[in-house]
DNA sequence: GTGGTCTAGACCACC
DNA sequence: GTGGTCTAGACCACT
């Protein structure tokens, strides 16, 4: 499938697969009822140790996004929009902590916007 | 100097001790040629082993940003602005990431920025 | 990668091990790619203790030569034009203030010349 | 005394020293008889801890090059040539170790000796 | 007193 | 299995 992985980001890989994934369900690549990549299979594309795949899928599952069918794979269970709210609020978690560092190291709220913004416009 | 470090927080002790003596600098309460509390005074106050102390103290010498006197201790040689200056080059970096993806997801611009005012306006 | 260490030299360990990966990339042993023996493995086969194998490959990580991969192990990540020249670099740097002092103590250019050169030839 | 010490340099200070006391014998500034500054006056003017002088002081004398007069202080018992002398050894012993690595690591004897001359002439 | 290195061994996260 | 962090405690060199 149509992940792509970075193996040099700090990031783990299989947090990776699981944005991956929930980004093909926003962008409505994947719709409810659809079927995922078997775990063998998304492992040899993305050239991954299929443990984890296992594991992203295994936790998409516990957040209740995709579901697992006996002998069948999974499917995605969750439709774009609550998706997309709950990837909203976990970026915006992800932002909290910076933004702060960056506000104790005395940045002033415009400057800080001005960066978000050239962040926004000029970056792939 | 007494940082107060969060030993429940995911990022590891002697990280929070290098943006803890960074931070000191860029307020000014630590200036060029001032010295550091030893390894082992740091420690002690802030309950830490002294290898942690002196592994955050060995990186912010080889970042540059203070230096080592045999048998004397620790001294800053960085100035507050240039300290500054690359703690926020590295929290921009840190940034970009999920910027990025949420403009992947779908975000706009505006609501971005909505996010990023709330974060600094309502969190300590 | 059998480095060879020499425990009654009066460098340290972990900069002992950190120049055997450097010349095993620069003799082209081990090239970009090439996964480095864990770092368990590694402290066994020369008798040493596992931390002090991590933090010569954490500073060689650092300093851009090599990379860890989470779960995997350390790859190399620089060729060995790249490390040759930084550790010229850094060796000329260090015959800097011999020699400097070696012309201060008023010895002619061309009796150094001819005590490098004995060196060169009549040691291992 | 006109010595003049490098709080940054990586050498003990102590050495330093020494090797200060050394060059000025060598240069002819002290000869045999000369009485050295007292330890104290010496730890003052370089801005150093009496014990660092005393103990610089102490391995002269053990080397032979000064000697210690009950009541009156340190003076020189050894003329230039003799202290030259042992400085070269000294220093061609310094330089073994770095030109032995530059040999392990692919260096021609040519391109060494262009890299000293370069040193020797362009260096303070 | 100061920093620097090293060992031994525990616990965690990731693959 | 891999690396990453942390603790406890020893030993050394320098001031």
């Amino acid at each position: 499938m149509w992940l792509d992985i970075d193996m040099r980001s700090p990031s783990p890989i299989y947090d990776q697969i699981k944005r991956g994934v929930r980004e093909e369900i926003i962008k409505g690549k994947l719709k409810e009822g659809d079927t995922l990549p078997s775990i063998r299979e998304m492992a040899s594309q993305i050239r991954v140790n299929p443990n984890t795949v296992a594991r992203a899928y295994r936790e998409l599952e516990m957040e209740g996004t995709i579901m697992a069918r006996q002998g069948l794979g999974y499917i995605v269970v969750s439709d774009g929009e609550k998706v997309r709210d709950s990837v909203f609020d976990n970026l915006s978690e992800e932002l909290k902590e910076p933004i702060l560092r960056l506000k104790k190291s005395g940045i002033s709220l415009d400057k800080l916007l001005e960066v978000i913004e050239n962040i926004w416009k000029h970056q792939s």
